[in-house]
RNA sequence: CGCGGUGUGGAGCAGCUAGGUAGCUCGUCGGGCUCAUAACCCGAAGGUCGUUGGUUCAAAUCCAGCCGCCGCAACCA
């Protein structure tokens, strides 16, 4: 057996807020896998942890009058209960915070600046005062203001550290285009042409403008912005420039790096390019799988359209969700979440199909035997067919498994669930025992579903740990019976084993009843996120409004009413609509980023307001004279202001 | 003409790289069985494989155009 070393990791999470079912989705995965590895005989290292600095934790921090180490070691441990819940497995949970990570990182960072790497420079942008905080334009809201606070940013500069990117592009672009290193590779093509082909910008890698994160060493008021301080994890935790451990040498490269396709960009050009100046070897795999999307939308703790982990685990099990998860999983593609399609998943697979397979089995070694097993045998043909489908199974799933296609090795897993089921019927085990003389040929029957059941279990408990251990019971399979080397031969189970009926492994769930248990819960949990909403949106009013103006400051801009003749989507572009206005002049053409809340048709011929006297300004190569109002809405929206039809067009408005 | 993906029976998907009887899961309908969690097994219905044209003896599969959807990028006065 291998004694190989298999690095795997999720990303570290940002604990901005508790833990949802993506986190889930990403965490089980890496977790499935790595319990895989370690059946086979790997030596396996499984890393998970969260990601603690920045902004928005020291915000939220004082927001709730905490400091930010208080504010995250209570939402830590809310991810560190869900693993445990969910019966994740990790060897070891890094935090940022921790001594050693800040240890290597900041030496990391000297070190890439030390080999010229990283230089002093200025950044500017759009910045935001009262947040302290710079955005792209890509951030900004829609009116170009602030995404947090939504008011207005100005244009401003600050000293920063940069990191080269620009050095390795060329290696990036193969090692994206002609290496497996990012799976599925589809995405290679968009990532280069959106990112590598334009010209690496780069990136920004310190801050002075918040304090919660780790220091440059060097440069006092510096904090190690995000990048380094964050994707370097997965080295420090092997103790790369500290002593935490020696792992360094036996564990890198990783393995896998599992991650969701948001940040994907981030693991496949920034982090390459981080080790290709310290000079490291890169990991192997960067695994990208897709978003939950639930009822075909985003999910979304805002909206509140997602029931809890927790909730779900308690009421179905918490394998069961696992397998669901699991089970709906692509690499590369979105997987659809709905209460009905996990409902219906688990009653089919799982109570109908392996369930009652255990359940029917074990049932009728207790019914003709007693519970055990006598020791004559009778085998006959068809059970060799069986026993090679079922042995076919375990090199079947090892090969899904070395492609991280979870997905494709539990559909084996549970082709060979239907074949047992289907043997169940072939033998007709009931006619058999109707007769003494059947004994044998019955005993034989039970046995081989026994050993098969066996295997299956073996096969399935990486995926789902909880359960698999109670089968075993059930069916007198005893540890060393289970092991991976015992899965590819049949007669393992002793001759005259002993079966105990237990509980049911998966009961049943009656659909209707459930689905609108949890369409109450998500309807319950909406309306919270509505009030929360609400209430977080209500002491914007306390917001410091900008800076106070005088009445001559306000004469300088010129409200007038206009109609809307015409209007149409600007082309190649998803927001903008152009419309033609009458003014009360000689018309005019503006330009408005609303595409997505309206249509043409629902502003020709209304009255609206136009701030007439703004700098002309061309937007997608289409010129705007002008800008229309409109209000901001919470829910990130905006609804135009319309003018009552009987104010003529052109009145001024003050 | 920014870049990429995708369109297959009611639903969700595989097949397309290396052309040659269109497959899987769920659902529906009919039958069988009774060991089992109203579970299990068998059978049937249902698809012009988005559309048009091309290459070929032969195209879901290769090529070109068009349409729809999704993602990335851009855009938000």
């Amino acid at each position: 057996m291998s004694n190989k070393p298999f690095y795997i990791t999720t990303p570290i999470y940002y604990p901005s807020g508790n833990p949802h079912i993506g986190h889930c989705y990403t965490t089980v995965a890496c977790d499935s896998i790595a319990r895989y590895k370690r059946m086979q005989g790997y030596d396996v290292k499984f890393l998970t942890g969260t990601d603690e600095h920045g902004l928005k934790i020291e915000q939220k921090a004082a927001e709730k009058g905490v400091t930010p180490k208080e504010y995250v070691d209570e939402i830590v441990g809310t991810f560190k209960n869900l693993w445990k819940y969910m019966n994740v497995n990790y060897d070891q949970f890094i935090r940022t915070t921790d001594d050693y990570h800040i240890e290597s990182v900041q030496k990391i960072f000297k070190d890439l600046y030390d080999k010229g790497y990283i230089y002093k420079g200025e950044y500017s942008g759009k910045y935001c005062t009262p947040c302290e905080s710079f955005w792209t334009d890509s951030q900004l809201d829609e009116n170009g203001c602030c995404p947090e606070c939504h008011r207005e940013v100005t244009f401003a500069k600050e000293e920063a550290y940069f990191f080269k990117m620009s050095p390795f592009a060329d290696r990036i672009e193969k090692l994206l285009t002609e290496t497996d290193y990012l799976q599925p590779k589809t995405r290679a093509v968009e990532l280069v042409n959106n990112f590598i082909k334009p010209g690496l910008e780069d990136l920004c890698v310190s801050r002075t403008t918040f304090k919660w994160g780790i220091p440059v060493t060097f440069d006092e008021g510096h904090v190690v912005y995000v990048w380094i301080d964050a994707l370097s994890n997965y080295i420090t935790a092997l103790g790369y420039q500290n002593s935490l451990s020696d792992e360094f040498d036996k564990y890198w490269p990783a393995d896998v790096h599992m991650v969701a396709k948001d940040i994907m960009r981030f693991h496949a050009i920034i982090w390459p390019a981080m080790l290709m100046a310290l000079e490291l070897p890169l990991p192997k795999h960067l695994a990208v799988h897709g978003w939950i999307t639930f009822n075909g939308e985003k999910m979304s703790k805002s909206l509140g359209n997602v029931v809890d982990p927790f909730v779900l685990g308690e009421r179905y099990s918490c394998d069961a969700i696992r397998y669901h998860i699991l089970r709906e999983m692509a690499l590369g593609s979105d997987s659809s979440f709905s209460n009905e399609i996990m409902i219906n998943r688990i009653n089919s697979d799982l109570a109908n199909g392996f369930g009652n397979l255990v359940s029917r089995t074990v049932a009728m070694v207790e019914k003709y035997f007693g519970g055990t097993l006598p020791e004559e045998r009778e085998e006959a043909e068809i059970d060799t067919e069986f026993k090679n489908a079922v042995l076919k199974t375990v090199s079947d799933v090892d090969s899904a498994m070395s492609e991280t296609k979870i997905k494709n090795a539990l559909e084996i897993i549970f082709k060979t669930v239907d074949r047992a089921n289907k043997y169940i019927d072939e033998t007709e085990p009931w006619k058999l025992g109707k007769s003494e003389e059947n004994r044998a040929r019955l005993a034989s029957v039970l046995y081989n579903l026994l050993d098969a059941v066996r295997i299956i279990s073996a096969l399935l408990s990486p995926f789902m740990p909880s359960t698999m251990p109670k089968v075993c019971e059930q069916i007198g399979a005893s540890d060393d019976d289970v092991k991976y080397e015992k899965l590819s031969e049949f007669g393992v189970l002793p001759v005259n084993v002993t079966v105990h009926k237990g509980e049911i492994l998966f009961p049943r769930i009656d659909v209707e009843k459930e689905i609108e248990a949890l369409n109450n819960i998500i309807k319950e949990n909406m309306e919270k996120a509505q009030a929360n909403l609400s209430a977080s949106e209500k002491p914007a009013e306390k917001i410091e409004l900008a800076p106070e103006i005088t009445i001559d400051d306000f004469a300088k801009v010129e409200i007038r009413v206009a109609k809307v003749l015409s209007c149409e989507k600007v082309k190649k572009s998803d927001k903008l609509l152009c419309l033609q206005l009458d003014d009360g002049m000689d018309g005019r053409q503006v330009v408005s980023g609303i595409a997505q809340h309206y249509k043409p048709e629902d502003l020709i011929g209304k009255k609206i307001q136009l701030i007439a006297n703004l700098k002309p300004v061309k937007l997608r190569g289409v010129e705007s004279n002008g800008m229309i109002c409109a209000a901001d809405l919470a829910d990130g929206g905006c609804q135009v202001i319309f003018v009552d039809d009987s104010i003529p067009v052109g009145a001024k408005i003050r």
